[in-house]
DNA sequence: GTTTACATACCCGATTCGGGGTATTCTTGA
DNA sequence: TCAAGAATACCCCGAATCGGGTATGTAAAC
């Protein structure tokens, strides 16, 4: 039983060498072919349920609709399609996009045909492929997402040179706490905390509690 | 020039398996092995900076120390190793802590060794591996962080069932707009802020400014 | 010794906010 | 028709914040 496969490339010779190349492999079998999205998904809808591409290659960059856009809808209205990025892109921004569009895979145009199959395979066992080069810029975001909520504010302390009472007495901005209420927690009189809560204000060059807060949360030194 | 691996792996069996099926190919050399992660660690004192090994093969469940542990340890004293975990353990827990300690590649025990021999000339030409079924975990959570900006907003809108005018109202305040500003930009009068305003922190259950900026920012109704 | 940063403390007037209310009109759904 | 929600508008008053200042003492670095 082959594994049924579309591809949509603007380019007819990338195009044409890609269907040529996987075409020497009989577990594949190329059953769509389009030029750009908005062809390709003409297409689809001649297709019944039981013999739609169980996946696409995809390209990114074509006239009209991106591959991105493609991948969106497709995602949407076939849901078991998986789409596998073919694409000479590796910025983050291209990666994330696809990622977020409902991809299952991004692979690079100059990879090995071999590294495509591996990769369709893989796909139809629901498993992901991201070639190297896309995965370790894929786990640095996750690395960056995931960074130590310590380190984090400490970090950000250092940026905007707070010292540790300040961070203290942001904190009990942050909880909503008045400069009396900080005060006692802190065992000061409640001037001290105004003066405190002025000269945090001029160090993260903010004029009120709300924008104070909202930067404390957005840039970490509070939750 | 052959690549220099080690082996992390307590269970015996499974270390000398990796020895000696690693060892059918002449591109890879093995210089350590370790049955945990001290043993490594104190093996990895006695390299030169030449010779250190450019890749480690680290198990995850061994005892003393863990696998991330040790990865955490050996990113930081010798940050020019690549650490490739190889383990039984699919959960998203493991995954994201691998990744957080600065593993550049994560494999099942039951990958093929010829994933193995691939991953680890991968890495050494500074990319990153995972396997399928890992992958397509990681992509998810990439998914997930980066959910339409829009649709949160809507979802959270609908939490607190807020109108679309008190959302408005919202979104000034935690531009720390004046209630007077809020009313010139939307066309009402101060009052009426005033009455949106209370009304809003009942719906979100607060009482101040700064705490319904921090709820807003938290819980996605603005950033 | 001098300077800077930090922590502590205080005063004052102006402004805004917050919470207690009041009210009317329009739209929608039962 | 009625009720509820939304949008609009207003009053009152006390509480709290904000920003302008003032000051002293300590510690560390040059």
């Amino acid at each position: 039983m082959s594994i049924q496969i579309g591809i949509v490339e603007d380019q007819a010779r990338i195009r044409e060498n890609l269907k040529t190349r996987l075409g020497f492999f009989e577990e594949i079998e190329i059953v769509l072919e389009a030029e750009n999205a908005d062809n390709a998904l003409q297409q689809l809808q001649k297709f019944s349920k039981l013999t739609l591409p169980q996946i696409i290659l995809m390209d990114i960059e074509m006239p009209g609709k991106s591959g991105i856009e493609a991948t969106h809808i497709i995602k949407k209205e076939y849901p078991e399609i998986d789409i596998l990025i073919q694409t000479v892109f590796e910025n983050e921004d291209k990666i994330f996009q696809s990622i977020q569009a409902g991809a299952s895979g991004y692979l690079l145009k100059d990879d090995p045909i071999k590294k495509y199959v591996d990769a369709i395979k893989e796909l139809v066992n629901g498993g992901a492929v991201l070639s190297p080069s896309i995965a370790i810029k894929v786990m640095k975001f996750v690395k960056n997402e995931q960074s130590s909520k310590v380190d984090k504010v400490k970090e950000a302390q250092e940026e905007f040179s707070l010292s540790d009472r300040e961070l203290e007495i942001l904190q009990g901005i942050v909880e909503d706490l008045t400069e009396p209420q900080i005060g006692e927690k802190l065992f000061i009189s409640p001037h001290t905390v105004r003066t405190h809560i002025k000269n945090i204000y001029k160090k993260l060059h903010v004029h009120s509690r709300a924008s104070a807060v909202r930067l404390a949360i957005k840039r970490g030194l509070a939750q």
